[in-house]
DNA sequence: GTCTATACCAGGATAGAC
DNA sequence: GTCTATCCTGGTATAGAC
């Protein structure tokens, strides 16, 4: 979609968006700020993006995007390492200081449109639904009768927290999340969770 | 604090911030709405805080401490049942639909003064201080070694991310949550949560 | 302690030249 | 497609009367 030679304005708008929704939250987002970053006017945002909220549709398409494209990409490995890998995709960003831009999205959710929302719901409908398939792979038949729905929920969940708890100085240990939950279900002592 | 008679302004603002902060995030909150909600006019809330920050700043404080009042009146019991009361304090807001407010505010803490992050982040300390406790006075002899302070973030951490979730149609059993945390740590079979 | 009135600014949005 | 210029709204904040 990028020009063949020259700068792509809208694409670099949409990273410098979901950059500082991720550092700073959703408030700290506004026309002038990007278009100093961008380095352009703020009107010329605005032939890309007629409304605010286009812009943060688009922003929250490409991420939902984007991470779809990292868990495709995880290693290849059983349904355990799998979700060991998984979880090193919010580690990262735990480290950078980052939140999941979904997770700030959905904070300020109620100022948002429709399709912005749509995308948000959809990404977080993303990651249960895979969550749940692979954990229901790696289930021991100790597991039997378990809920992998309400499980992922509870991982993803934990993920989030997270995320958020790292904007107070408070670090997870998001291992050991995965680990916790990991070993609840292939436990035969575990009780498994149920509906 | 309250005069003898008539209103307490101050007191109905920071109510009201609160829930509207709970309700649809830090972003919705304005003089003018909360003015309205109340009943006066906007510079009348100044009176009481001159900075929109001073008003933040209450409003953490306030939850904080009637969280732990909350904390504090949970029913007797022994820790385990005590964690999952404590669970019920999450359950309650999910219900309605409430985010947590120091939850809501970290996302956006960026924007916020020192007063106001200093209350946030005290919130987030008292919680993993005392759910700590309790996970070490449950502990079975199998969990030798492991680190509560983490486990209890993981555990607050999913508590947080299911209020976070709740905004985006995802309903996370917060029972499970806690139940499967701590079969983890009772299970002899469980391996140890370590640093 | 609450009000009216107002100053002030930032942010969203549009028009029209280039 | 980007710019300058401008408008409008809403929100923070202050001054001063009651």
């Amino acid at each position: 979609m990028a020009r063949p030679s020259g700068r792509d304005i809208r694409e670099e708008v949409v990273v410098a968006a979901g950059d500082l929704i991720r550092r700073e939250g959703v408030g700290a987002v506004s026309f002038g700020v990007l278009a100093a970053e961008v380095g352009v006017r703020a009107p010329s945002i605005h032939h890309h993006f007629a409304r605010k909220d286009d812009l943060l549709a688009a922003v929250a398409e490409r991420y939902r995007r984007d991470f779809a494209a990292a868990v495709e990409a995880l290693p290849a490995g059983d349904a355990k390492d799998r979700i060991a890998s998984y979880a090193s995709l919010f580690v990262a960003p735990a480290r950078d200081d980052l939140l999941c831009l979904c997770g700030a999205l959905a904070v300020e959710l109620a100022a948002a449109g429709a399709s912005t929302r749509r995308h948000v719901e959809a990404f977080f409908a993303d990651q249960v639904a895979w969550l749940s398939g692979e954990l229901k792979l790696v289930a021991s038949p100790a597991a039997e009768g378990s809920d992998f729905d309400a499980l992922a929920k509870v991982l993803l969940a934990a993920m989030e927290g997270a995320l958020l708890m790292r904007r107070v100085g408070a670090e997870v240990d998001l291992s050991a999340t995965a680990a916790s939950v990991l070993t609840t279900l292939l436990s035969e002592a575990g009780q498994p969770i149920t509906k």
